[in-house]
DNA sequence: CGGACACTTCGGCCCCCGCCGAAAGGTCGC
DNA sequence: GCGACCTTTCGGCGGGGGCCGAAGTGTCCG
């Protein structure tokens, strides 16, 4: 007996990191995918300065956050994909406990918050909100994304990327498609290293912009446009 | 400011469930799929009986583990296929930290156990180790599954696991396929509702038994002559 | 150079939580 | 019914860790 996995001091450890409600909403807030402050972290989560750069330290240490020092700035953002990837499947899974209605949420600004978020939103660095749910409902409907038996694109979804002047760069072991849980549509949207290409390329040929600070993003006209001719998405169907 | 996550608590709490070695060594025993009584849990871990009870309640409180009283025992069992999915990405991701080798058992008994369970085991419901990712590569290599743009199975593939009697219960949203990350082979292996149907075909058929009371399993004969009937995979290649 | 600013370090406080052993509650077998 | 056994409850102990404010370090700007 006592032939305790040598693993179980290491898992303890990763999630003695996010166990911690402050740093668990700065995880939740880095899951924009963009690099945050300290001070920022700190005037988000509610504690003094001093708490949180202890706390960015033990993330650091850990390893799911990566540092940039600028001057007297020092900006922190998750450390790569599969951090994001843990942080979003613990939180869904814990959004979504048993008995636990989803979301609902309370007061006005939190209602107009809520619904732009709703409607479209990064998730680290894929679509999601209605938008993502649209994109690769999309591509299902065209025969370029399995997800009926699992996600992955199929050839002519490779094809598809590849006309639309999308690089799809297979790095190391991250997936080409895996499924990501939306927690305000309750159903997988396409991530992984196409869905990051996507969203990528959605920013910077302007399909959508983001609004203000927030993870919310907005789909513009000429995104409305490429979205209806490349994937035959109704105009109107994502306002 | 102070627009913290709401869901941020939730989170902390669920990682705070795992963020103890105690539990986290119980949780990892589990990932073998079956139910464990507390004692036997407790002389796993090392500590008193009274200790791992606390420990029990929090855990079946929390909703990781379901349990099952019989008599003067206590049955746990992990939850759901969802909870093992995150207890396996948080050790698989805790275990592959930056600068570390993998496993590598240390004295005779750790080696000769570690190479039963590198051969051949079960992870949660699905089977993996080198049986797992040859399987895996099998159903690649004859088109019955494509790992390279994710993972999901074909036409071909449903159509395979009819043909060999298994059938594959499409419930609720567990996707049908879905990679797992292997820690001794560091690749994925069919995971999700085929990979349990598959397994539990494997050990219903006969075509491996599990060693002792381990998550360590071992191909038959029988066993053998399917795989290398249905997937073309060597016989001995196994051993 | 001096003040504003972002962050870090330090000491001290307090609460939480994991641990144990002793005792109690149930259950099984004889 | 009486022990043997598994599990739970309870008190008490000890350590770890999150919190703050004050002081210190480093950077930017005028």
């Amino acid at each position: 007996m006592t032939t305790k996995d040598p693993q179980a001091p290491r898992l303890a450890g990763l999630a003695g990191l996010m166990a911690d409600e402050t740093r668990a909403a700065c995880l939740l807030a880095l899951l924009d995918g963009r690099a945050w402050t300290a001070g920022e972290l700190a005037r988000h989560a509610g504690v003094a300065a001093s708490t949180l750069s202890e706390h960015l330290g033990k993330l650091v240490a850990g390893g799911l956050l990566s540092e940039e020092r600028q001057g007297r700035h020092r900006y922190v953002r998750l450390a790569d994909a599969r951090v994001a990837q843990l942080v979003e499947d613990l939180a869904a899974y814990a959004g979504a406990g048993p008995g636990d209605v989803v979301g609902r949420p309370r007061g006005l600004r939190a209602v107009s918050a809520g619904s732009a978020m709703a409607r479209g939103r990064t998730c680290y660095d894929h679509l999601a909100g209605r938008l993502g749910i649209a994109v690769t409902d999309a591509l299902a409907l065209r025969g370029l994304l399995r997800v009926d038996t699992g996600f992955a694109l199929t050839d002519a979804g490779v094809e598809w990327f590849g006309a639309a002047g999308i690089a799809l760069r297979r790095s190391g072991r991250r997936p080409l498609a895996r499924a990501c849980l939306d927690w305000t549509e309750r159903r997988p949207h396409l991530a992984g290293v196409a869905g990051a290409a996507l969203c990528e390329h959605a920013l910077d040929a302007g399909w959508c912009v983001r609004i203000g600070s927030e993870r919310a993003v907005k789909v513009t006209a000429v995104g409305e446009r490429a979205l209806h001719e490349l994937l035959g998405i109704e105009e109107g169907a994502l306002r």
